[in-house]
Parts: structure tokens; C-alpha cells; sequence
DNA sequence: TGCAAAATCCAAAGCGTTTTGGAAAATGAT
DNA sequence: ATCATTTTCCAAAACGCTTTGGATTTTGCA
């Protein structure tokens, strides 16, 4: 509890109107008492007390960050860290505080509800929507400015999301493969309820479509996005009587266990078997130093939280303007875990 | 903005702060008052409004972390999710708000004493500990319940603090390998201006005097922790003409860099060389599936979250007790990753 | 100089709670 | 039936800020 507005202006002669007004940069206040102010509160390290403005204002100034912590498979997601580190930063440039929650799956909706409820923000962020995801009807229906990270196939009612292409993401790398000569690839996906997952599923199963190929169930799998995951799916893969000789991952996480795999089998990475990865861009997890260690769809999953955070702010700052929705494309990146399929020459120049 | 509580008590008949009092359970509201009021609220879905609680009370029912991004190397720590979520979890269930502050670490301390003097936090969690960090005497200065999560040497004034025994957990993974018969040991170890990185390089150290042995620079690497420094420092390392026979790493992702780094070199994990690694139990990253991948020194970070929080918001509500203090013992547990030195038999059973 | 307009300041109300200090009603003892 | 207690409730103040509606002073212009 630091100085209070009442005892500054007292230290000042001056009434706590006049201060209010001088700090908050309303014009009618004199410019040098206005500075006389200024400099005070500084001095006096005077920081207006959140609870008691928001009060005031109605606005709290926070953004409120729903985490479900699934009882069942206690996983926390990874990308959670980086994207939360984008969001802040937009927070804190804007003034604004994050106000996170982390519940129990089951207690999810209530979350939203009680946060609303209290009067704790002023506005959310929905994190990992899957297909027909309820939150978005209960946010709406609340009335409470919100940006989905991702979409939600399946939702009708236009709603504020910002989320990668990845359909396109999948469908371009499955196309990339198969121009090296690939016809057997398989697709390690993260779990299928979620949306991303679905629509990358969907990406490479129309790239495949395209080229005339009938996808083969054996070759798709989905789980947590694990390096344990990775390695074990690979492992069964290449265990087939026909085995894959290219890869789809959804993670980083994911490819580095396809790897291990893939060297325990005596296979070489890029010469023997192709892999390409989604890549988020985790700041811990970097592909690679100068060359990239996986071809990979990249897209920094930090920049697109400070993009929702800003999304979210504008919401707010200007209510009257609708859904908001942006979509960002990957960038394909070329690393040295892709070459064209053993025993068949290309079909053409891999483009770009 | 849902139901105010004047609201409420009109819709009753009843006055406010009868109201307030039976919600909040004192003793002096009728028992039959106070469930008429209780399925009233509950209809409603009544919530107090934080701001106006608290702006009452003096207390925000809130704790709050800062985490510093620093600039230069934008590393978001993977174990920040992990500790969050267990921090998380204490807190709602105690009906506490997390409030979140990313700032570049120049605004670090700066962004502690906003936080304060705007009043929006009860309490404090500090993460990320250096040597002599400037934080804790700033904290206990400005008087508030904080807890540091790790320890920070070279301050003497007491702190409330939740620790790993890295000393001990490095002393042992060590003793461990020398019992095994390995005399050239490597640390592949995080920033040793990390508090915990320079007690775990310390354990290291000791092992090896104990034995007699002298350390080798050459064998010493620090990093963040990545799986690319992993692989980097482990190609290095072999290269040398008097290669280690086995690593020490602080982190999963650094362990996965080193084992692909031997294997690179054409070595095979737990028979030519061994690692052992420090495992923090990331839920993302798990250490295999039945037998762990890497022998390693384990401690739940997720634990640690809650166990932090749980003993702040004990200093929060029982304020004389001085600082708390927790310091939690690592496992080490044996995985395929370990085995003899080559070509030479061990001293002794390695015992556990 | 005089007067309207602009500039500068302030008192008081209000935001949604909790809490203090009673008041009114019910109860118990005599 | 009377008085002291205890129950049960309420009016009003307070938390620290913003904001409305004036009041006072200064400025601009004729």
C-alpha cells in the first residue's frame, strides 16, 4: 500500500480532483501545476491503487486466461509459455494486467462465468478451442470482448479468433513431400478433438486427394504431442509390412521422438525417411542454429499472443467493431530432415 | 457486470449489509435468513465484485508473479508452465487470483514495485532466482508475504524460499557415475548465474574432490537450456583427445541434445557413454514410458508450484510466522541411460 | 474598462463491498 | 409483567479513485 491520491494532493494544497485530472491528462489543469503533479507522484513513487480505479471506471483493466488442467491427462501445453510471454508483453505495454485460472477441466465453464461475474476483467482469452467448442456461445452470450486462439469448427456465430493456417500449413508440406517422390506419409497428429488438429488432418488429407492418392488409415496417428509419443509412433510405423517413408508432426516435441525412432532403426533423417514438423518457434526449443534441424511449418506462437492480446485491447477500447479475425500463414522452412523418396526420382523441383 | 449486492438485497427485503454478512458467514444473521439468502445469491449467480471487496478489505486475494523476458536471450523458462499450473491449481482452490507480469528484465524490479503500490496483490512469488538477487531485499523492504521459488546465495537476511536440493541431487548423480567406474565426467549445466545451476555445478564439484579427482574446465559447459546446446556441447566434448564417458545435464531438453549428439558420433547411450540428467518432470516432457529413457535426479516442478503457493498464502494469513522454508530432495532414478564405464570395472555396487 | 468566454480549480457523489455502532425485536430470568 | 440479555437486523461510514456540476479566477475582445 503505497501513497494515496487523497494524501498527495493534501502534500500538494491541492484537491484530489485536481490531481486526479493532472495525472490522468484531462486539459483542464493548468500545465504547470499539471507538472508541479507530475513530478510529486513520481517523487512520491504514487501509483493509483487498480482495485479503486476500476471501481470508479467500471474497467479493470485486465484480461482474464482460462488454463483446464484435464484431471485425466494432466498435460500442460507447451506452447502455453510462449504465447502467454507474447500476450504479456502487449499487456504490459498497454497498461493492462493478465489475470490467469487455472482450473480442473470439469470446472471450465464456471471459470469464465465467475471471473465475469466478479467484475475481474474486462476481457478473455480462449485458449485450445475444439471442435464445437461451448465457450464461445457462453462468452458471447456473456457479453464479454474475448479472441479465440485457434477456431472452432463447427461454431456458426461469428466470434474474434486469430489462428494459423493450418490446413494450408499441412497441405503445403504434404505437397512438398510428394513432389520429392513420397507416396507413403504418415501423419503424427496431436489429438484430433482439437481443432488444429483436425483442420492439419484435413489439409493432408486433401494435398493427398489431389495427387490421386487414397490415404491409408494405418498411417495416421494422434496422441499428447510427446517426444514419447513420437517415438513410439514411429516405431510402429516403420514396423509395417509397407512403411511410411515420410512424416508429418504436429510438434517439435513430437519430431524429436520420430527421430530417436528413426536412428534406433538404423534409419538417417533426410536420406532414408523425410520428416516434416510444425514448428511454434519455442523459445526453448529452437530448430536447430544455423541450418534448421527439421523442415518444418513454422509460425511463432509468442507473436501470435501479442497479436490477441492487441486483438482483445482493440475490442475493448472500441466495442462497437464487430469480430475481429486474423490469419497467419506458416512459413515453410527447409531443413535438412527432408530429401527426396529412396528409389524414385523426384517429379519435379521441389517448389520453394 | 453481473448482480450487485444491493441488488440482491432489495430483491430479499433485507439490508445489504445483512446480506454481505450471511453470505459471508458471521454469526449474528438468522439460520433461516442466511439460506434464503444463500438460494438467492446461488440463483443469481451472485459473485462479490473483486474490486469492491477488496477495496474494502485492504486484502485483494491475489498473488503475483513476474516473470522477466530478458532481451537479449528470449528465452521463456520451460518450466515456468509446469510450476504456474501447480500454483494455479492452490490458488483457486483457495479462491486466490493469479495476476501475471511479463516485463523486459531491465523493467524487473520496477514492475514488483508497481505491482505493489498499485495494491493488486496480497503476496508474491519470485521465480528465477540469481546469485545475490536484488529482488529479495527490494520485497522484504517494501513488506511483502513473498516466496522465492529456489534460493539465492549470498544473501544472508532471511527469505521464505522452496528449494531442490541441487547440491545434494548433483552430488549424488556424480558419486552415482563414479561408482559406476567413470572418472572423466562431464556438466552440460544451465547460466551459472542461476542460484540453482551453481549449487548444482558445486554438488558436481564436491563428488569429485571427495574421489580425489581433480575437475577438468574442459569438462564444464553452461548454457540455456536447450536441446541444440545439448547437442552442441556433447559434439564438442567428444572431440576432445581425452573424451568424457559420461554427462551430467541439468535439463530433459539438454539430454535429448547430448543423446543425439552420441549417437551423431556413433555411440550407444548407457554402454559406451552415460548421462544422467536432472528431470523436472514436465508434464510435456515425460522420461519415457515404462523404464525411464534417462537415468536422472527428478523432482516435480508442478509440486513445487503448489507447494510455493500453498506457503504463501500461508504467510499471508498468519502473518507473524516468520519466513517458511522448504527444501525438497530430488530422486534419482535409474534408467536406461547409465551403465559402466568402458573398460573398466566398477569399484563397487552402485548402491540404491 | 467591462463583459463574455475560457481556464482553472474544487466539493460531493458514486462505484460495490465490508464493517462499525446501534436500534428493534425476541428471549430469558425474576 | 418487568428488565436485562441475546438475536437479528440496519443506517451510515469507509476503502481510493473518477466524474459531475459548479464556483472562482483569468483571459480575450470590443
Amino acid at each position: 500500500m503505497g501513497v494515496t491520491l487523497k494524501e498527495l494532493a493534501a502534500s500538494l494544497n491541492l484537491s484530489p480532483t485536481t490531481v486526479s485530472r493532472a495525472l490522468n491528462g484531462y486539459p483542464e489543469v493548468n500545465a504547470k501545476t499539471r507538472k508541479r503533479v507530475r513530478d510529486a507522484a513520481e517523487r512520491a513513487n504514487y501509483h493509483p491503487n487498480t482495485r479503486a480505479r476500476s471501481l470508479a471506471t467500471g474497467r479493470t483493466h485486465a484480461i482474464g486466461h482460462v488454463i483446464a488442467l484435464s484431471d485425466s491427462h494432466e498435460i500442460v501445453n507447451p506452447v502455453f509459455a510462449d504465447f502467454i510471454a507474447g500476450a504479456g508483453e502487449a499487456y504490459s505495454r498497454a497498461g493492462y494486467e493478465m489475470v490467469l485460472s487455472m482450473v480442473p477441466d470439469s470446472d471450465e465453464a464456471q471459470a469464465y462465468r465467475d471471473m465475469i461475474a466478479r467484475g475481474a476483467v474486462d476481457g478473455m482469452i480462449v485458449h485450445g478451442p475444439k471442435l464445437n467448442d461451448p465457450r464461445i456461445a457462453l462468452l458471447t452470450q456473456l457479453g464479454v470482448p474475448f479472441v479465440v486462439h485457434g477456431r472452432s469448427s463447427g461454431v456458426d456465430a461469428p466470434y474474434s479468433w486469430l489462428d494459423i493456417n493450418n490446413n494450408r500449413s499441412f497441405r503445403r508440406a504434404t505437397e512438398f513431400l510428394l513432389q520429392l517422390g513420397h507416396r507413403r506419409i504418415a501423419l503424427v497428429n496431436g489429438l484430433e478433438n482439437m481443432d488444429f488438429a483436425m483442420r492439419r488432418r484435413n489439409g493432408y488429407l486433401q494435398a493427398l486427394h489431389e495427387a490421386g492418392l487414397t490415404p491409408d488409415p494405418a498411417l495416421m496417428r494422434q496422441a499428447e504431442m510427446t517426444e514419447v509419443f513420437g517415438h513410439s509412433a514411429a516405431t510402429e510405423l516403420m514396423r509395417l509390412p509397407d512403411p511410411p517413408t515420410a512424416f508429418l508432426s504436429s510438434s517439435m516435441l513430437v519430431a524429436y521422438g520420430l527421430r530417436r525412432a528413426l536412428v534406433d532403426q538404423g534409419c538417417r533423417m533426410g536420406r532414408d525417411v523425410s520428416v516434416i514438423t510444425h514448428d511454434d518457434d519455442l523459445s526453448y526449443l529452437p530448430n536447430g542454429r544455423d541450418v534448421p534441424l527439421f523442415t518444418a511449418t513454422r509460425s511463432s506462437v509468442r507473436d501470435a499472443g501479442r497479436k490477441a492480446a492487441e486483438m482483445v485491447l482493440s475490442l475493448i477500447s472500441a466495442p462497437g467493431q464487430g469480430p475481429l479475425t486474423c490469419l497467419m500463414e506458416t512459413t515453410l522452412i527447409v531443413g535438412e530432415s527432408t530429401g527426396p523418396a529412396p528409389g524414385s526420382r523426384p517429379r519435379d523441383t521441389a517448389r520453394q
